[in-house]
DNA sequence: TCATTTTAGTAAACCGGTTGAGTAAACCGG
DNA sequence: CCGGTTTACTCAACCGGTTTACTAAAATGA
């Protein structure tokens, strides 16, 4: 591999000139260009993009942080993150931290030690304050999907809360009255903001939560199995399940299958986030759909502006931007055998 | 950010010691130790991985190329690959082309660039010579998946022959011999093994293929439904359908479905790959069995022999690795209504 | 006691770029 | 023809580590 200094000397000049060149920062006699584009071309030089983050302090490489990548919700947001980042010539390092806190503060090192310039972060649990510290000692850090309070950085949500009422309320308004929620972790913001719009669309018909119908735990298919078991326990099933995620409803469906209730006529169920997919479940999923595309995009330029704004120019965090989601309807949804009284 | 240098004058010591010491290139007594330590919990010193990297001529990192890092199948090698890398210290640079050729050149141009180690390549696409050439320049490639003909590279691959004999195979069994073949892109090296394989077993069983039921077409999920449209074209539809991937059978499904056939009553299918969630569909799907986990580890394990081992010793690339696969059994197979002749 | 080995380091080059400050020569206007 | 401007560059410092080659002092051995 060829130097600049190589280039320079082929082509006569100091490797100052090469290096402005190359960063147009210098106008050249058209004889001059010529030989340093020869010699660039006879050594087939390319910088050393080691030495120009070095020199620049920069990498050039952003993170993402998520909680699983295998997950379709997650990969789908990389790819459109990777994307953006490819466009504007920015590797993206991509962690997968399985919602182990260790891992998580483990990134932010990286950001620490210049190995990323920012990081676009997801977590899927309720922060014990490490997270909210590493982000405010490091900075250049944009919330996604989920947020960690106390955290002095940009946020980009959907609209959990709407989301969660209009799905409530599609239920409602298909006859349903008695309505279990399974929901994520509890304290988690996604689940206190579902949980909140579940509640405002009960109370917006009148109907009176039960706390009995309402399950909390991980965003896993196996606790939506766990969820499944514990309704199927109660003395009568609910007519209706508002789940917290799509892979709630998904472990959810499994379990009540298994004991032969049939979804949707028996109990109906919705989902949240719109998976790649959950439209060719059995039955295909009713389910909020999160704006997988336009959340990618959002972090991706509020990431860009917090990196490439000169520090002094930064006047505080923007507010956290709020994406409109809406209702996929599909078939899991019935209306209830008996309307309920 | 504090560097080297301020840490070895706080300890009264030179850069050199204390580089040497952190690398574990030096013993010291004690109390430099001690000193050396202390000033770094004084300063929070943290190497900078920009420096070190530009000094050691690696980058501690390694890329990932994927057609499509949307689609869980390489979601979930990305998720093990990471693992595996993060565990090591090392960063995963994740790319995902599209089977877009431009793209895939434009990764290798990063390991030129020294922005990273070494690649684990996964295409989706016949090469036209360019993949291979650029292979064969910058070395510090293995290939997973897929066969990037005329490349030096190591190469990870599944028993894609012996895997699509099974399924068709498994579909003989059941009584059907009238069994189209919904394959990938002509000439691709996972597309030929499959077909080869589906030979196999039609010939073991002394079926003649039919030519007309041999579609083939891109790994999506489109080409998946426009082989549906194909074969509801014909007089009468095939018993069942091999697929060469899931995402194949998944929009073949959808299309047979639309069309008000019952799968598998009227037409069994069977995938490759057994992409996450592919039991969950309706009806779960009868498929090979990728060993996902191991093929990433595979691929991994290689690369890391690629760039650690020092060049001279280097015997030549070891031949492929071939991972086994196994027929997982699901419900979108049944006997044919009234068997074939 | 003196030569030899070990200990505990150091100086300086190197990786390959970027950049602020400066300069020699050509040009230009008055 | 002189002073100022423009053109076309260069010098040397800098980013922050790693590493080779070397040394002064202490410990050891004969």
């Amino acid at each position: 591999m060829s130097s600049i200094q190589e280039v320079a000397t082929a082509a006569g000049v100091s490797r100052t000139t090469v290096s402005r060149y190359l960063n147009r920062k210098i106008k050249l006699p058209n004889e001059t260009m010529q030989r340093i584009e020869q010699a660039i071309r006879d050594l087939d030089y390319r910088p050393n993009a080691l030495a120009r983050r070095l020199s620049l302090g920069r990498s050039e490489t952003i993170g993402l942080v998520t909680p699983e990548i295998a997950n379709p919700f997650f990969a789908e947001i990389a790819a459109r993150i990777e994307a953006r980042a490819a466009a504007r010539g920015l590797s993206l390092f991509v962690s997968s931290t399985a919602g182990v806190a260790a891992r998580e503060l483990d990134v932010f090192r990286r950001l620490e030690d210049r190995v990323v310039d920012g990081l676009i972060v997801m977590t899927n649990r309720v922060d014990d304050g490490r997270l909210a510290k590493a982000i405010n000692r490091t900075g250049r850090v944009v919330l996604l999907d989920e947020d960690v309070p106390g955290a002095d950085a940009p946020r980009i949500f959907a609209e959990n809360r709407q989301g969660a009422a209009m799905a409530t309320a599609y239920l409602i308004e298909e006859g349903h009255r008695r309505i279990a929620h399974v929901g994520g972790p509890e304290g988690l913001f996604s689940t206190v903001e579902r949980a909140a719009g579940n509640r405002d669309a009960l109370r917006a018909a009148g109907i009176v939560e039960d706390p009995g119908l309402c399950i909390f735990g991980p965003y896993t298919r196996e606790q939506g199995r766990a969820a499944g078991r514990e309704l199927l326990k109660l003395d009568s099933l609910p007519t209706a399940v508002f789940c917290g995620s799509d892979i709630l409803a998904i472990g959810l469906i499994e379990t009540l299958r298994d004991a032969g209730r049939d979804v949707p006529g028996e109990v109906s169920v919705v989902g949240f986030d719109d998976m790649p997919f959950t439209s060719l479940l059995h039955p295909s999923l009713t389910t909020v759909h999160q704006p997988v595309a336009e959340l990618g995009d959002a972090a991706f330029d509020a990431l860009l502006a917090l990196i490439e704004a000169d520090p002094a120019a930064l006047d505080g965090i923007p507010p956290p931007r709020r994406l409109p989601v809406r209702l996929e309807i599909r078939a899991s949804v019935a209306p209830p055998r008996r309307p309920d009284p």
